[in-house]
This record gives structure tokens, sequence and C-alpha cells, in this order.
DNA sequence: AATGAATGAGAATTCATTCAT
DNA sequence: AATGAATGAATTCTCATTCAT
């Protein structure tokens, strides 16, 4: 927990002083996320990330411990960017809106989140178990999780913390499960398909929160 | 479909003559299920898989050519026990109920079946792109897609093929995250949490269907 | 030297006492020669022998020990041959010819069997040394070397022992190895330049073998 | 002739920046000329030809991508020396020379170079068919002999190109033969037969030079 | 005798990581 | 800091040989 979000992650090897070196290291992980969105984190060789960063290996374990660390500042990068998406619809005009919009509004959120960071949802969520991947997933999934949590607290007060965490974290999972889908076709140019799929994520969100979460008197 | 999946398919070094053979080839293939679920595809080792089938790994190379052809004899296995599971859900007085008991009975033969291959499930659906394991995925996923197609061709033949295989894979991606969702839970024991999960996916694929299937009148 | 040409040659595991073992040992020579042939010793295994036989590796090791065996077996049998082929020379009405007429016949002879030998002859005459091709080619030239000086000691007379050893042992090398590389060029399909290669053989054997023999009154 | 011999050969895996990096090259060249020389180049391991070179097999496989190009290299090398020899002899003074001389010039020339390559002669001029030596030693004869054909050119400008090229095979086929046996005896420490059959070699090549090439007026 | 499955030492090659310059 | 060479454990796969049926 020193500065990662989990408390086993690998913590750069040093904060870089001088503006030259921050800038490398953000090379350094957008080849890396690059990399990993294309052919996997366990194909993804440490040479070949530095070799996109067009730096030499040393440097790049000059500032990364080892190939996990990169991982996690990656993930780190990504879940930030993810939680101020998040974050954004958090606020009271929004979660005050009728659910067709506030479900447009998220959904429109990730694609264009997803979109600049093309693959490594796909990465992240699709982590296979018991790897440094899944731990730095969970992470990441934990705290969307949260973040809907609160959301839906705020829209739907009668539902107890456990059934609010459960509806976030299906409703997130199904979610997901599109835009990685989306991004997908995406990236083999089925653009068509991709907007469609995610249009019927919006229908999918919006008919499973109805159904799931009801009105005040009765539900689940 | 009856010997790959998959026109460049590795296949199967040679067909065991003697019973001895088969047998180990089956033990083989259940080992390396369960690594895989365990700890991923890639970081599966050939001499693990061996190991664990307490087998050599000179026999296993007798029966399969490289580590991929595992892979793809393991999806094969699971792709013929997938298509069972929706086959029997294609007979007329399936295809007939209403939509509740429909996806009821589809979704607790999900159940059933990813119980009998607990992880694999996670394994296939979930490969990283232009990997090894994408390859072995799409077919299975489009076979799968198909097979919900035809599903839908018979309940709703107001929509269009377009339409259908829209529906079906939104449908199966969504479901399938859950399922894969649940089946995490229950390795780590959580059942009641998996239990729930699964209802959801009830409600979920529901509302959906409902949502964008719609009536003969309009729709999508 | 038990049956074998070479003190420590393995020998065959057993004699078939039938007659169909027999038949079953000069298919996989037959075999075996043919893919030393055209891979090379090293390369051959003994499995694909056992294949290109019809038979399975099982039988292969009930005749042959080990895979050196069943090279020394199958030098056995080429200079069985090769020695048949240069007795034929050594009788008086040939060993009397004009040296013209010698050589042709020396070298027409060895194109034939060489011809039903295709390829073998270049594995044999072309070993690595230190290996086990090295050992069984070793003997095969010592041979051909003794025979050839057996022809040279009637020819002429007053040449040392060691001179006609030399001698024939760089005739010998010489068109060993237009002979190898004229049957190269045959498995290339280029019958003309093989046939041009081996005609240059006589021409050249004939000018070495005046050029250094001489007449009785002076020489090397 | 700048970087490789062949176009499909495979090429280093990097030209090595440094000082350092281009003298272990040489070094791991040096020992794996040396063990092919010694057991072959089937036989020779790259982890023998680290463990030779002082090097680690990571070391070995930074600068070449497998054991084939390390052979190639091995042969690029030897070629270009071998090259350096025949264009020694291809000056106006060595071409004008009277045939016995010249013979005698680029004999010992031969005899010369091959001593410091013991052995790799061998190996290169003996390679089985099909083999991934068989593509390299068949550039380096090629060459080999377009330069003795260029010899030929100047001193017997009668003969047609197709007669030179199969002058200057046979030729160099049989002397290069004779150079192998040379070595091999010699490496077996019998200096003595070597030496004298290296004189043979002149003898025999002046002979047929004679003979086939003839003067002017009348030829082959 | 025949078959083909079983075995495992050994080979080529990769890649995360360290180290010398 | 930067570079890229050095390292070697680990991995995939082969193949001579043995063994059970």
């Amino acid at each position: 927990m020193k500065e990662g979000l989990e408390a086993g992650a690998p913590a750069m090897r040093r904060a870089p002083r001088r503006a030259r070196g921050q800038q490398r290291v953000n090379i350094i992980l957008d080849a890396a996320e690059q990399l990993f969105a294309e052919i996997g984190y366990e194909a993804a060789t440490t040479n070949e990330i530095a070799a996109r960063a067009s730096t030499s290996i040393g440097s790049l374990y000059q500032f990364f411990p080892n190939k996990e660390a990169i991982l996690h500042a990656v993930a780190e990068q990504y879940h930030a960017g993810m939680a101020a998406v998040y974050d954004a619809l958090l606020i009271p005009e929004v979660v005050g809106m009728p659910l067709e919009a506030l479900a447009e509004r998220l959904i429109d959120a990730m694609i264009e989140f997803g979109g600049a960071h093309i693959g490594f949802s796909r990465i992240i969520l699709q982590a296979p178990p018991n790897t440094q991947l899944a731990t730095a997933a969970s992470a990441l999934l934990r705290d969307m999780i949260g973040r809907l949590d609160r959301l839906l607290a705020a829209r739907a007060p009668w539902l107890t913390p456990a059934q609010r965490t459960l509806h976030a974290t299906v409703g997130l999972t199904a979610v997901n499960a599109l835009l990685s889908l989306a991004i997908t076709k995406k990236q083999a140019s089925n653009y068509v398909f991709a907007h469609q799929v995610m249009e019927q994520a919006k229908i999918l969100l919006i008919a499973y929160l109805n159904a799931a979460i009801g009105s005040p008197e009765g539900n689940t």
C-alpha cells in the first residue's frame, strides 16, 4: 500500500526525479499497454516492451523492478482513468437522471475510455485465475463495483447493501463483457457491429436494472 | 465438427489404437483441462500436464504434436459438451416454452455443464487476442452463437438474421461472463454469491430478450 | 569380429532363423539405406526407418540392438557389393588390359553399383570424423584400397608397397569424390552433367595413373 | 557476398555494437568451427559450443538466432578465407605461369588455408544431402568453381563456358577430396602421408588438366 | 514374433533479470 | 542514466530404446 493499489503490488523502483525520466516511464507504459493489448500479458516480453518504447532493456529495469511492476503500473493508470469516468457520473445531476439517460451516459463514457485504451480493457477484464494479472484485475473490479454501489445507493435507497453489491457486480460484469466484445470487433474493423453491440448493452443494462431493482415497493 | 473445430487446428498426432492409449489420452486431457483452468493456458507447462496425468512427457507427445494440440483437444471436448447442452434445448417442447422457463433451462444447463468443467469455461471464454487460445475460443463461440441463433429463429421468426445474430451474441456474451464470474466465486467457496449471480443471470437474460426481441409487431 | 567387418561393430541381435525374418531384415536395411541416403545417418530416426519398412519399431529392435547396428549392417551389404565389383576386375584378363580400358571398366562398374545404391555411397564416403559412420567407413575404404593395391601390384610390380598404397588411396579418393558428385547431380535430375563428370573421372584416373606410376624405369 | 552467401541464409540476430560483443562472436565462431570439425555439425550442440567459447548459452543466442545461423556464419568466414586464397591466384603473373607452377601454388595455398581451418573443410565439403549443411556447402562450392572458371578462362580461352565449368568442377572436387584426406591424416598425426597425398594432388591436377584442357588446336 | 505405447535424458531456444561500461 | 551484453533456469519437443500385451 505504499504507492500502488494493492498491498503486495511491486512498487516502481524509484520515482523519477526529472521530467525526462517521467516521460520515459510514460512511453514505456504506453508501449506495454499496447503490447499487452495485442498479445496478452504473458506473451509480452520485457525486451519487446523496451524496443517499442525505443529504449533499452536496462533503462526499463531502471524504472521497474520486474515485469509485474509494469503490469501494475499500467493497471493503475487504467484504473485512474476508469475512476475518473465513474466519478463524473456520481454527480447529483447525473444520479438523478432517468435510468435510460444514466445507462446511456455510463456506457458512452466506458466506450470513450475503452477506445483510448483499446485492448487493455480486455486484458485486465479477462485475467486467468491465480496469476499476477488476476490480482491486478480484482482490485480494479472491486473499486469499480464500489463506485457503482454508491451510485445505486443514491438511486435505490431501498436496496440492502448486499443487493446493491450483487446488482452492481452483475451489471458491471455483463457490460464489461460487451465492451470487451465491442472492442474486439472494432479491432477487427467491424465498426458497425461494435456500435450495435454497445447499443444493445444499453438496452440490456436498462432492462436488467429495471427488472432487478424495481421500485420502492417490491423487488428481488 | 467431427474431427476438428477449425481448419488449421492441429490434430492429434495419432489416434491411439489400443484401449490403454485412448485411456491415457483422456487422462492427459483431463489433467490439461484442470491445469489450464487453474493457471491459464500460457502458464501451464507440458511437463506439468504430463506429471498430473501421471505419465511421461514422451507419452504426451506420442499423442499430441505440441501444446496447442492439447488445447484444441480440450476445447473440442468442451465444445462437444456445450453443444449437447444447447442441442437439448432446441427440441420443440423447450423452444415453445415461455421465455422465463426457457432462460431458466438454458442457464441451469450451462451451470451444470460449467460445474463439470469448472474453470476451463473461464479460460476459453477469456482468451487474450492473437493467441492460440483465441483461435480455439472463436470457433467455439461461433458455434454456440449459431445454435442460439437457431433457437431465436424458432421463437422470434420476425427478426432478421442479422438481428438474431446480434441478440444471440449479446445474450451469450453477457451470460457467459456471469457464468464465469459465478465459477470464480464458486472456486473461492463463495457458493451463496455464485448462486445469486446465476439467478441474476436469468433475470438479466429474460429482461434483455424481452426488451430486445419484443413482439411480432414492433421491435429493435 | 564375430560377424561384422569391424571388431567393435555391434552385431545383429540374432540371426533370424526363418525366411520371413530374413526378409524383414532386408526390408529394414533397404529402408535404412534409402533414408540414410536421403537425409544422412544422424538425421534418420529409427522410427522413420521402421515406418518406411512398414514394420513396427519394436520389430526393428528385435533384429538390431541399436541404430548403429543398422548402419553397420547397411555398410556391410554395401561393402560386399563393392567388393564384388572390384573382385570382378582382378581377374587376369582385366588386369592385363591397357590402362584406358581398365579405368573404363572400373569406373563403369562403380557407376553401375553406385546407381543401385544411390546416395549411400555419399553417406559412407563422407563420414564426419569421430562418429559411428567414420568407423564404418574406414573399414570399407581400407578394404577397397587393399583391393586396388593388389591390382596395382599386378600391373606395376616395380612400385614399392608404400607407393602402391599411396597411389591407390589417392586414385580411389578422387574417383569416389567424382562418383559422389555424379550421383548428386543424378539425383538432381542433371543426367547430362552426371555423365560428363564420370567421363572426366576416367580421363582423370588414366592421366593420374600414367603420370604417377610411369614405366618400369623411373617414377615418383 | 557482403552479408550472406545465400538468399535464405539465416543472418545473425544482430550485429554486435560493442567491441566486446564482436570479440565474443569471434570466440563463438572459433569454438563452433572447432567442434563442427571434431564431431560434425549435427552432433555438435549449441550448449557445447557455448561452453567451449566460455560463454553462456544465452549469450550465444543473443547473437545467433539458431544453430544453423552459426553454421552459416562459420561457413561465411571460411568462404571469405577461401576466396582470398583463390583471388591471390587470379593475378596476371600467376595466371600466366606454367601449369605445374600454377597447380603447385593453388594446392599449397589450399593446404595452408586448410591447415588454419583444419577440419571444417571436411565438414563443409562433406555435407549430407538435404541438410542445412548442404545448402551452406553448395553456395561455397559454386563460388569456388566460379573462381576457377575464371582462371581457366584466362588460361584456356578456347574452351567453351560449359567445358570450363565441367573441368573446374571435376578438378576442384578431386583436389578437395584429397585435401580432406590429407587433413584427416594430419589430424591422425600421420604427417608424412598427408604430405605425400598433397604432392600426389599436384601431380593429379596437372595430369588431369593437361589431358582435359589440351592445347588450342584440339581438345575434349 | 509383432505391435505400439511408455520412458526420460537431452537438445534447441526463450526470456526475465543482472551487470559491466 | 543509458546501453546492450551476459546469464541460466525453464520450456517445448525429439528420439533411441524398453516394455507390456
